[in-house]
DNA sequence: CTGAAAGCGCTAACAC
DNA sequence: GTGTTAGCGCTTTCAG
């Protein structure tokens, strides 16, 4: 077992190249005025002796840690680990670290804990990785002022004293449900997400406006709620099926459900897309291997994460410089339309 | 904007409360010997500047950090990322932080960097959760003493000088081909994941082992390779079904893959599981809701992650107290097979 | 080009 | 119960 050794440090490095600690520290800081034969001496012996400089020790003199505090929720799920995944991507290739904390479920407020660890340990600066549901944010920037750093949020509705990254729900909702329309449906349902997450609301929103738009019905009874997973959209499927019979299309809030929508299609014996069509939102890699392939709203997640990681540290940047940045707030990704078999019935 | 104000210190606090930064600190850590009027008094002058405890200056001191370093591969995957959700959960539990560092890919090993940032960060331990492919966990091993902290790895061949971690695949993938016979197939291909991954090795052989004892043919036409996408899963399923017409069964190395083989099917008008048998591997929530439902080996990833932060600590503690910690180094997890209408030819 | 002194924010080890 | 002194490992002055 690795015991546990006892760390080499700055002076062990001085003392054994017979410079001051001073030189030692020019030379890992590539700082231009050291001999060259001195810092070759002293990189030598650094090699031998596998020394590491204290990021710690070097935090607390600069003030600054180089490190971002990450909040997420769910990581169990596609979408915020993809998000992640940007974030980590970006954060590993501007040299930052990263520290994660996660919530104890979506909905959580219980928001100081996490603040506090994230406060305590420096970080430069937040990511807020967390849907946006019920006022699970006005918590947020209640306590945001706090934390002395910049917050980059995803995913909320209005401008606040952090900055916003956000992909445009409803924009993507629209291209769907317009999409449908084109296609030549005329009795679009809808499996909205559940209704307390704002994206949810958006995408029911713009689906709803485009059917009114073009003098359909958007009744109570033309749509219903899931929570995500598929085995809470196979039952809202099914409710559907009842409650609107005349049904010849669904959009569905995100791909996993639109999964179950097929499958009790295939049930049932209905075609897709000649008895209906279905439109799923997310653009998950598998979506193109459902039966049939399922025509989607892709989302880039990994950008969303990776420009997170880009705003933030500018602003982290810009204050540090004690210039006021100027620049916007607000970046709104747009999505896009995966069009594939299963909303296909005017094939040209 | 929060403007980067200047951090409220233990000095701060002691001299706006009138007492010494030794008492101060002796709140903070909730030590007995201090008055109770005077601990009150502190808690409000603490509550009053809002002042947090620097993480940074601890851990120098008591030389622990109470911070793991995590190191994944390839979180844009459901697998990794239901692991990293599993570390996450277990590690805010027993109140860790979390270092996120991840390579720039599966195979890297380029690991001497990412080592180097943890050792600078004073993590107290590490969890290398990356995937064991071609000779990438060598490479840690021979720099895994320089860490001067605890190891543990996911996945991995044989006992080192760290502490394994990992689901049992030869088991799954055995139950999974006995599964097939039992329902009486007896040309039974497999989609294999990448042959460099260890991971895949195991399922392989194990698929190949329990033919080979049940007198069956395990000739190279009766399989293949993906590299886990459903893309790529159905070329596999295409070049399968070609040099292996007598197939009526694969067992597919995971249910992204398994989930092309269906389309491929349907696209064919074969009819699953009559005319082919198909078994998964993951155990991803969604594989319930394919078309057929898919039979799949369910491996608990979310208890691997949690279970490697149990390990790690319990090694962080026993190394702290001196105690040589002579238990185990090494937890394997047994997966289950998930029987769906996907293998069920013989309904009972 | 190099070194000495001071201190980042906190706690361990002593005093009192 | 409480305060004082020292120092974790590094960098920032400021001398030379």
């Amino acid at each position: 077992m690795s015991s546990r050794v006892k760390r080499v440090t700055i002076k062990d490095v001085a003392a054994a190249a017979g410079v001051s600690t001073q030189t030692v520290s020019r030379v890992i800081n590539d700082r231009p005025d050291v001999a060259d034969s001195t810092r070759q001496q002293v990189r030598e012996v650094i090699q031998r002796l596998g020394y590491r400089p204290s990021a710690l020790a070097r935090s607390m003199i600069r003030r600054r840690s180089y490190t971002l505090g990450v909040v997420t929720a769910g990581l169990q799920f596609i979408g915020p680990s993809r998000v992640l995944h940007g974030i980590t991507d970006a954060a590993e290739e501007e040299g930052y670290g990263l520290l994660l904390k996660q919530l104890p479920s979506f909905g959580s407020t219980a928001v100081d804990p996490i603040l506090d660890r994230l406060v305590e340990r420096r970080v430069d600066g937040v990511i807020w990785a967390v849907p946006e549901i019920g006022d699970n944010h006005r918590w947020l920037e209640e306590h945001t002022s706090r934390l002395g750093v910049p917050v980059v949020v995803t995913s909320t509705r209005q401008p606040t004293d952090t900055y916003v990254v956000n992909i445009d729900n409803y924009s993507g909702a629209e291209m769907a449900t317009r999409h449908l329309l084109e296609q030549g449906y005329d009795h679009i349902g809808h499996i909205t997400g559940p209704l307390d997450w704002w994206e949810s609301q958006q995408r029911k929103a713009a689906w709803a406006d485009v059917l009114a738009e073009a003098g359909l019905c958007t009744d109570e009874h033309t749509w219903t709620s899931g929570n995500w997973s598929s085995a809470s959209g196979r039952r809202a499927a099914q409710r559907l099926f009842e409650q609107f019979p005349e049904m010849d299309a669904i959009f569905v809030a995100n791909d996993q459900m639109a999964l179950s929508v097929l499958q009790l299609a295939a049930e049932r014996g209905l075609r897709v897309p000649q008895d209906l069509g279905v439109v799923g939102f997310d653009g998950i890699p598998e979506s193109g291997f459902f039966w049939p392939a399922l025509t989607t709203v892709d989302q880039d997640q990994h950008l969303l994460g990776s420009s997170a990681v880009r705003v933030l540290i500018e602003a982290i940047d810009a204050e540090t410089d004690e210039e006021t940045p100027a620049e916007s707030k607000r970046l709104l990704l747009q999505p896009s339309l995966i069009v594939r078999a299963s909303s296909l019935r005017n094939r040209t």
